[in-house]
DNA sequence: CACTTTCGTTGGATCGATTCAAATTTTGCT
DNA sequence: AGCAAAATTTGAATCGATCCAACGAAAGTG
């Protein structure tokens, strides 16, 4: 009886059964999609006859194309797929888009590559009703795959300053403003700013010219933000020291490596997201420097693990859980429109941040 | 410009713009799936038709069909679709599920529902090529879901005793045993355990006679496994109090506060599973009872929080990357057999055992 | 120039279901 | 029984592509 799966190569179709059974194929559809139209001692007949041929209900394959609505979304990324489950910010994310997903009943398909070639057509060839696209590198090109898609999708975080793009993403300028002006009221002068990428790949010191042309719009904005602030309180922003980290452990420790090799190192950090802020704490704690006392830190995202960082971490908390459910409504409820959605954020106070020493 | 994608609801086939641009469909075909056999000039037509139509290149609704396979692996479980993002264990095991799925290029369906008649007909109508199921609770419903699709699948926790379900888990007898045996050569004779479900949605202190008919398969064998230990030793096991948990905070603090309140409390804790140890290093903690000088505590599962817990926790590891893989071959090389596959496991001591007082 | 290759193109068959108007059978009622 | 209304069933059309055998045209050969 286990030769069943493994003999026999050709799989049943509902067709087959409809002979079997000796009903059209017309009211064998019926059997599965509405039995209740179907007259009992029929439907018995055609169910038995699908028991006994081993047929696993009609296929979705099929269906699919009659019916044209997937019932999935899709969430895209240009990182690895495990980015989803290992990325602090991304699970989060995730969270509420899944969470959104199972109020309306929908499925999630992700959808990444190890590879620009295979993500092209991995993209063009996902079975989903619309993307959510996770721009957080190389975001450009994903979001120009996505589109020729022609279904509906959104990009999370505005990284494309372009305006054709629906997109939901926060008031990075005015975050970063919000970080940067809560350590400079606590009098803090000297700072270093621990950045996401500028552009594909690269990390390392930034020069201000760089800055400039910066390729990801969200660094760009967050680095803005924080500048506009300092330069407020007379801050000479052309000798802050910029690191460009990949938003890991490895290149952020490099970054700090470098800014605390400095005569006259900071004291208090900017950090892009809150995994280069908490990477952070742990690189300073393992130097024995403490925070906030000797080195205050501010990152960027609200995600969970910065409640139970030792010590807490203050930060920008992004309304990443609205953020989602706007995302998988802007999917479900397209009408074509091509909107874009700022949304606030919040300073979130916790201790690893105090005013300087002296 | 914008009414382009909200004005024209039919869209356009491919047979529309192999019209267009004067071809056979078969031609137009050739365009987008094998570029390298169709004229230049043709080619080229065909493209320009295609780009003023809007069109966004075949269909893999269509195009599935046809070609059988999706692929694309769906993974299960009865629980809601943020268990992925949020549970520990299934994060870990999602990651390594995904980094199987990136190497061969396959995408990744997330399955499941807020009800039980949802989460049929989403199996129903998953569109992948087999189904890893996250037996954790109610698996033997979902399996059953999963294997009425005829697909190829596994499941994850030899949750099943049923023979003809493939699986893949690890030695829960023996992990446990091992667990137990720890804290015995430490010297430890009181002990308490913190159980993941017996059998549907209950909580609370289990009593010996429900022991034996738990409906868990891994829950009865991690039990086994203790008690198997603690005999061996002359401990009076039907006296060691078992609390099950829905393999959460609330419940898990519940069991604890029932477990504390008895006249002799325990020196060791033998939780399921991670979280649960996690939570109740935390509970401890606030009780101001210390780990592991008053209370020692060992889980189950090796999830990288284990690490970093305060204490670090002492537990035991499931291979939990390898099972990852081998899920994906089995389902991607699926050849029809039926096969169980029983990883071994390892205990991994850190600092939250230690001898009892005394 | 007739004859074989080679290259590109065509159009019908197929994948596996759902849908719906029309045909047929049942049922209800007098 | 006779007839209209209701309940079932049928079978062709459709969804959007890919595949492939057959065919026509251009290129190569003796």
């Amino acid at each position: 009886m286990a030769s069943l799966t493994a003999g026999n190569r050709r799989p049943v179709r509902l067709a087959d059964i409809a002979k079997a059974a000796g009903v059209s194929h017309g009211t064998a559809s019926n059997v599965f999609s509405r039995p209740e139209i179907v007259r009992d001692e029929v439907r018995e007949r055609v169910k038995a006859a699908a028991e006994a041929m081993g047929y696993g209900g009609p296929d979705p394959k099929g269906r699919l194309l009659r019916a044209g609505k997937v019932n999935a979304i899709g969430v895209a990324t240009a990182e690895p797929l495990s980015y989803f489950f290992d990325d602090p910010f991304a699970r989060v994310m995730m969270a509420s888009i899944s969470q959104a997903c199972d109020a309306t009943g929908a499925g999630i398909s992700l959808v990444s590559a190890a590879n620009n070639e295979q993500l092209a057509w991995n993209i063009q060839s996902a079975l989903v009703d619309g993307f959510i696209v996770f721009c957080i590198e190389g975001g450009s090109r994903l979001v120009e795959l996505a589109r020729e898609r022609k279904l509906p999708f959104v990009a999370l975080d505005l990284d494309s300053q372009d305006g054709a793009v629906a997109a939901i993403g926060v008031d990075n300028v005015a975050g970063a403003s919000l970080a940067a002006r809560h350590l400079t009221g606590l009098g803090h002068r000297r700072f270093a700013v621990l950045a996401l990428s500028f552009a594909d790949g690269s990390t390392g010191l930034v020069s201000p010219e760089q800055v400039r042309t910066a390729t990801y719009a969200g660094t760009r904005d967050r680095l803005t933000g924080y500048f506009q602030e300092l330069s407020r309180v007379g801050v000479d922003t052309s000798r802050v020291p910029v690191y460009e980290t990949a938003n890991d452990a490895a290149s952020t420790k490099a970054g700090l490596e470098t800014i605390f090799a400095a005569k006259e190192p900071p004291t208090a950090i900017l950090a892009m997201s809150d995994k280069i802020a908490l990477v952070t704490l742990e690189w300073l704690s393992a130097r024995k420097l403490n925070v906030p006392n000797d080195v205050s830190v501010v990152g960027f995202d609200g995600v969970p693990e910065a409640i139970v960082s030792e010590p807490p971490l203050t930060t920008i908390a992004q309304p990443i859980a609205e953020m989602g459910r706007l995302a998988v409504k802007a999917i479900l409820e397209s009408d074509g429109k091509v909107s874009r959605q700022l949304l606030p954020v919040e300073l979130i106070v916790r201790a690893s941040s105090a005013a300087p020493r002296g």
